[in-house]
DNA sequence: TTGTACGCGTTATCAC
DNA sequence: GTGATAACGCGTACAA
């Protein structure tokens, strides 16, 4: 029937001190002998017995921390970002922190308003999964800076702390599985080169085709503009269109092997009988496609937690090192890569067969 | 260079007058005269002049609203939501509203733990996708209720505003499709009966079933205790085991049908030669699927916006009147649907032929 | 119409 | 060790 909460002054009265004292006894850190044990013994119990809960408002007011950080995403309908972004929740939660999220759906008008209304409400601290190279500085000039860590970027100059996977040699084991199966004209394509993520796998795409004895021409990479299904379709298309026989893509993420697929049917190119694809990222859902996707894996929950665990650090200890983390990848096979084929794709003997709507 | 941020006290200093009057010259809704047209002219223009942005923990201090709306969802890594949240987030900010998003993974310990921490926080409303049937009451009893809306559920007496699809159309639909396609041996994987979505839609199918004068036996249904592939899996399973000669599925929503399509697969079943499977949401990547999912579809940017126009409705108008929105379902049909098999399907001609890995 | 004074709940900085 | 006091930034009765 208590209707009103229960405040700090309340926790005071039953236990008899000063609410500062209270204050004191609650927020007390073992050991630093501020105030009496006996007295931390009595406004503990009294607290308990009110069930009191401190105002974070109140608090975050006189403060000017919040115990929130805030999560940026590019878009949340990436099935990447879910399981990260448990991870990052639940790395938060353990430290007492909460995540306040927002997605900008890539739009970096949509991003600059939100990143405002963070610094607004106090957040102590910022994950960003969506720096672009160029941008290091998230927050605009001027301001005094919040804690930022990257997640599934990287800054050019690693100034900044981050967690990614590695780019590099996840691309170069997709190319050396598929240099395995015996094929040699392999396509690339390539995410955003604004995006760590996009110049790292086209990068490690030249480094792994270099390492196997194999040339990349100008003509054998595509760059989408976006991580999108319909900038894979169009990449692929014009891949097929400037590399007729080509007999593999390496798609920078799901994404875009999503958008490869597409054009391979429309090609009336079979996959992976006449043309094999690799993705990056595992997605969930990826293995559940036709055919089931080859894809670059790593642990995207551990991404997160990694991520507010380097938060939590940086919070805990300002001029904390810088940490850049990567997260080593694996390739899981399925049935989106096999043999090259003998007489090359794009010959018409096998093209026009059996296609997906 | 101005580190400090600027404060109502700055902008009052700057026009001329006292902080109260500047505050309410900036909180005046347009129209009543409770402070001169030329203070209001001279307090805003100080305040673009300094960039003021009032401090909403402060505000929020004062006048216990936080302008903050909490969205609790039972699982991010579930397709629907995302624009589900998207459409929440747009609509809420439209209205000066920030949402707090939280998911519980159906868990609810972790889910009265994140109430309790959004209570604190002083969300002013709350919208919930993941209310079960038997607890209307979200917040515990004698709590001062905060408003409260329901998306993707409706309480069962409907005591509680809420957007949701029409679920017993939409199977209704998905019947009276496979009827129509000759099949007359249909089974139900059957949602949780503890969510209104599961409860819904088994009504739905009975009705359905009737309307096209089927009976519905007992071992044509069987019920999944969660909405996941794996639950999926196991109760397609048992009816595959129960009614061998069944020649369609419907499933209360497309995690469930990906479970049928493993089943059909473990069972050496093509779909959908041997057997139709229809899903229901129309989750973002089923178009990609082998084969790509016939499935009941809605608007979920809409639903999201929907519910949070039922929120803010109700922090502006508490008393106002318990909306319940149905959104209205269509049949999205692709290939997971087809003629019922003429033979009958676990008949052994058909049984054993290819199947995914 | 505007200024005065106070309180929201907490913590930091002084004294004692 | 603990108590008193002020302040975080804002909104709002009340008085003028």
């Amino acid at each position: 029937m208590a209707s009103r909460r229960v405040t700090l002054a309340d926790v005071a009265r039953l236990a008899g001190v000063h609410p500062a004292t209270a204050s004191r006894a609650l927020n007390q850190v073992d050991g630093s002998g501020l105030v009496s044990p006996a007295t931390v013994a009595r406004v503990t119990a009294a607290a308990n017995r009110l069930g009191y809960r401190p105002n974070p408002v109140a608090r975050s007011l006189r403060t000017r921390r919040s115990h929130t950080v805030g999560v940026v995403i590019p878009d949340l309908a990436n099935p990447l970002f879910p399981p990260v972004i448990r991870g990052i929740e639940d790395r938060l939660a353990e430290g007492g922190y909460v995540a306040l999220l927002a997605n900008t759906d890539d739009d970096p008008a949509r991003e600059h308003q939100l990143l405002e209304r963070m610094r607004e409400r106090h957040v102590d601290g910022l994950v960003l999964a969506t720096v672009r190279r160029g941008t290091p500085e998230p927050a605009g000039p001027g301001e005094e800076d919040l804690p930022v860590v990257l997640v599934n970027r990287v800054a050019e100059d690693r100034a900044l702390p981050a967690v990614a996977a590695d780019d590099v040699s996840g691309i170069r084991l997709a190319v050396a599985h598929l240099v395995s199966l015996g094929h040699r004209r392999i396509g690339h394509v390539a995410g955003p080169q604004d995006l760590s993520t996009g110049a790292g796998r086209l990068r490690g795409f030249r480094l792994g085709m270099a390492e196997q004895g194999l040339e990349v021409g100008p003509a054998d990479v595509v760059v989408a503009e976006r991580y999108q299904v319909a900038e894979g379709l169009r990449c692929a298309r014009q891949l097929l269109a400037q590399r007729p026989r080509v007999t593999a893509i390496v798609a920078a993420n799901d994404m875009l092997a999503l958008g490869c697929y597409r054009a391979l049917a429309e090609a009336g190119l079979a996959c992976p009988q006449d043309c094999s694809v690799v993705g990056f990222n595992d997605m969930p859902f990826v293995d559940q496609l036709s055919p089931p996707l080859t894809s670059v894996r790593f642990d995207h929950y551990a991404m997160g937690r990694e991520a507010a665990q380097l938060i939590l650090e940086r919070l805990a200890t300002p001029g904390c090192p810088t940490k850049v983390v990567y997260l080593p990848p694996e390739l899981v096979v399925r049935a989106s890569t096999g043999p090259a084929p003998r007489g090359g794709p794009g010959t018409e003997g096998r093209a026009g067969r059996r296609r997906a709507d």
